[in-house]
Parts: C-alpha cells; sequence; structure tokens
DNA sequence: GATACTGTTAACTTTGTGGTTAACGATCCG
DNA sequence: CGGATCGTTAACCACAAAGTTAACAGTATC
C-alpha cells in the first residue's frame, strides 16, 4: 500500500526507472535494464510505481509498454514544490535565529 | 545507517519535529509532544534526524536543547530542489510527448 | 536522602521492503 | 507443433524500520 510519492521515489531503481520514461514509452525490458536486479525485482518496482499513478502500462502482444503518467507526475511535482517551500521557510526562520545570535 | 535525506524525511513524525524545532529550539519534550506514540519511539526518530545532521542536541541539565542545523539544511533544501528540477523536466518531456499524441 | 522528572538504552515483536529462485502464462516464430 | 522470448506470480529469505514495555542514568526538588 504505497501512495505517498515520498515513498513511491524513495528506491533509485525507481527513481531510474522514471528517468529512463522521460524520453517516451519503453518496454519492460528497454526501461528497465541494466540495474542488476533480477526480472522479479523489477516486477515489483514497476507495481509500485503503478500503484501511485506515476506509470501506466499498456499490453501489446508479449510485450508491455510502459508511460509515465502525466497528470501523477505533475501531483508529484506539485507535492514537491510544497516541500521545498517548506524547507525554504524552514531555512529561513533558522537564519534569522542564527543572525540573531551570532554576535555574541 | 539513514544518510539519505529522503528517507531521513520519509517519516511524517520526524517532519513534524523539523516543522516544530523551526519555531526555535526545545526541548524533547517540547518538540515532540502529541504525536501519540512512546518516549523511546519518540528517542529512535531524533538519534535518525541526528544522524543526518539536520538537527543538534546540547544537555542542559536534565533537558536536551533541540536545534535544527541550517548547514544540513540547507544541503537537503539543495538536494530537494535537485529533485524538483529532474521531475521539471521529465515532466515538460511527457507534456511535449503528448501534445504531439494528441491530435489522434 | 527520598522522590519526581527528563530522556535514554536494552530487549523484544511486528511489519514492510527488497531481493532471490522456480515455475508459469502468453505470445511470437522457426 | 516446439522452442525461444517477455514478463508475471508464488514462495521464500534477510534485513531494516517502527513500535512496545521495562529498566536505567542523571538531574532537580522537597
Amino acid at each position: 500500500m504505497v501512495n505517498d510519492p515520498f515513498k513511491a521515489l524513495s528506491h533509485p531503481i525507481r527513481r531510474g526507472i522514471v528517468e529512463r520514461l522521460a524520453a517516451g514509452p519503453a518496454t519492460v525490458g528497454d526501461a528497465t535494464g541494466g540495474f542488476g536486479v533480477s526480472k522479479p525485482a523489477i516486477s515489483k518496482h514497476l507495481k509500485v510505481l503503478e500503484e501511485t499513478g506515476v506509470v501506466t502500462r499498456a499490453v501489446e502482444g508479449r510485450t508491455h509498454r510502459l508511460s509515465l503518467e502525466p497528470d501523477a507526475l505533475s501531483e508529484a511535482a506539485d507535492w514537491m514544490d510544497r516541500q521545498r517551500a517548506l524547507w525554504g521557510r524552514l531555512f529561513d526562520v533558522v537564519d534569522e535565529y542564527l543572525k540573531e545570535e551570532a554576535p555574541q
């Protein structure tokens, strides 16, 4: 039950798959080759990405065509913007705090 | 051994602690009350945050004063900027791709 | 000195995650 | 049809994460 984008993107292989699919749709083999893990492992990562809605799959004969889903992507991007904004705000506050402490 | 900020910040309680500390340093009790978990659980979350360098601790008598560490914060913010930039780029590419497909 | 308070460590349990091998389903192709 | 290919599911293992209770260390307070 992974539907938190923070978790879905917390694994380097999954981020790698997304990066590859950014160049356009690809089959499972093309999108996931070279990660150095077995096919079942890949299959599980794809499942996680599908559950978050970031990746969709179209079965074409014996191959599966993977695509990025822009709606979910934009949601994830928005979410990341909010996170970033939070961090930025925190940083400003701490920075301010440190400036007050500095002259000691 | 957690030193990946994506992982360190992947837990809502840890994000909550950081948000509270953004208002200024606080004792463990003040910074972590109301999360509905036991004290040892809190203690572990603090350990994780310390290991990433995001939070520092100063023992003052029997209380511990927690502070945010701006250097680590700014590192984390930079890292998040890079992630966001990646997502933005991916989104643009996919958007472009969809525009070409649209007139079908 | 006894007691209360702040917070940690130790030991344990449960759950989730990421990986494996083995087997299978479905499709393509000789 | 028979074999190769693409990818999945099933069953299992190892390990990390998050929580618990119980006990403790150190400090403040009466």
